[in-house]
DNA sequence: GGCTGACTAGATAGATCACTCTAGCGTATG
DNA sequence: CATACGCTAGAGTGATCTATCTAGTCAGCC
């Protein structure tokens, strides 16, 4: 192990430490004495540094993993030819991912979310805005490929109802059929949305219906 | 509360009150305490009955609640005119539901399958079994409208991958916006499925969002 | 009546939980 | 050098966790 003169701050080692455990043994699951463990850091410093305790170490390292999930949208999504592809790919690197952790590294806080969903208030949120965020990063390249708005973001929610979906049939099956069937019908729901978006005259759409 | 002369087995009602509880809270949410306080049994039954202590029950409970949701399917998609309707009703159901508990009662297993996938072997088993009837049991059905077997199974997997996602989403935003969108593609799948099956040659409009 | 086994009932153990507290270290600044 | 302060370090607290243990209750059967 290199450790011997690590630059990472004590406080980044604990988020890191915690958002890895979160992802795969969820809230609950998760002790203090774990997270120091596996960060290497001292007890009393995950107090100095969230004086909320483990709610607000929780809420933090949502949002980090948030932002993590954000820059690999932003990967895929950038550094592919088109939108139907980089979706395709993006589907197929869930499942790679899936095959190479033993099944074990899904969506970083999807465990979390359904966990604190009635048990933590401040967790919940922390949960909600980070999906948001994903959602919001993701319609953005469907609005750049002219879809309104509106519509790029019921894209997008589709898109992350079939990852999420997936990513639970595939953890509990240790199998990568079911991200296999999402991401071939993801695929076929963006091809179809940036085909009729260039249209100048598009199919009419039911009426778009207010976000929140 | 009527517990007065309740005829319900104390073994019955300790998983009855498991399944509950996890459904809300999660496998290490849930305390043996919690159980017995909700169940009002003797705290030496849950081992006299569980010698494999909270894992078994947890098990246990788990293959209950499967059992409650088959029977909730079964209830769809035989009470319903068509396999396209039932789907429809299904997801507008399970949007029903959940704004009528808070967003508190979602899928009965997910929250513990994706605790428990790295976590108890033994658990993990039960919800992969749980999660495999019901995909077999609504396979059924569209094999029954005409698709081959494996076309079936696959159409089931990908409506399950959208409730189960669309419930992740709906309990973190406190918002039935993400299944409605799931229902709808759930039915444009359906739809496109039956529609294909029954006829050689679809002549089905072209621009639908089919799965192939 | 007396025996047996199923079930009730809860005290208790030992581990672990989140969290608090005090003390000391190390470095920058007066 | 001295003082201050951010951070380290871990012992200690009370609560709670799962699990065990013993004792008691009750019904059916000889």
């Amino acid at each position: 192990m290199a450790k011997a003169q690590v630059k990472v701050p004590t406080r980044d080692r604990i988020l890191g430490a915690t958002a890895d455990l979160l992802r795969r043994k969820g809230y609950t699951g998760t002790g203090l004495k774990e997270i120091v463990r596996a960060s290497e850091a001292p007890f009393g410093s995950v107090y100095h540094f969230f004086p909320g305790g483990k709610e607000e170490l929780g809420a933090e390292a949502i949002r980090l993993s948030g932002k993590t999930y954000n820059a690999l949208i932003q990967a895929f999504y950038e550094g592919a030819r088109d939108l139907v592809s980089a979706t395709g790919e993006f589907f197929e690197g869930a499942a790679q991912v899936l095959r190479e952790t033993n099944y074990e590294d899904a969506c970083p806080i999807a465990t979390v979310a359904l966990e604190v969903a009635s048990a933590s208030e401040p967790m919940r949120e922390a949960t909600a805005e980070v999906f948001e965020s994903w959602i919001a990063d993701c319609s953005s390249y469907f609005v750049g490929a002219g879809l309104d708005a509106s519509r790029a973001r019921e894209v997008s929610i589709t898109l992350f109802n079939l990852i999420e979906g997936a990513f639970i049939l595939c953890r509990a099956w240790k199998s990568t059929e079911p991200m296999k069937l999402a991401g071939e019908l993801a695929v076929a729901v963006v091809r179809d949305a940036v085909g009729t978006a260039s249209k100048p005259n598009p199919r009419h759409r039911a009426g778009s219906r207010s976000a929140r």
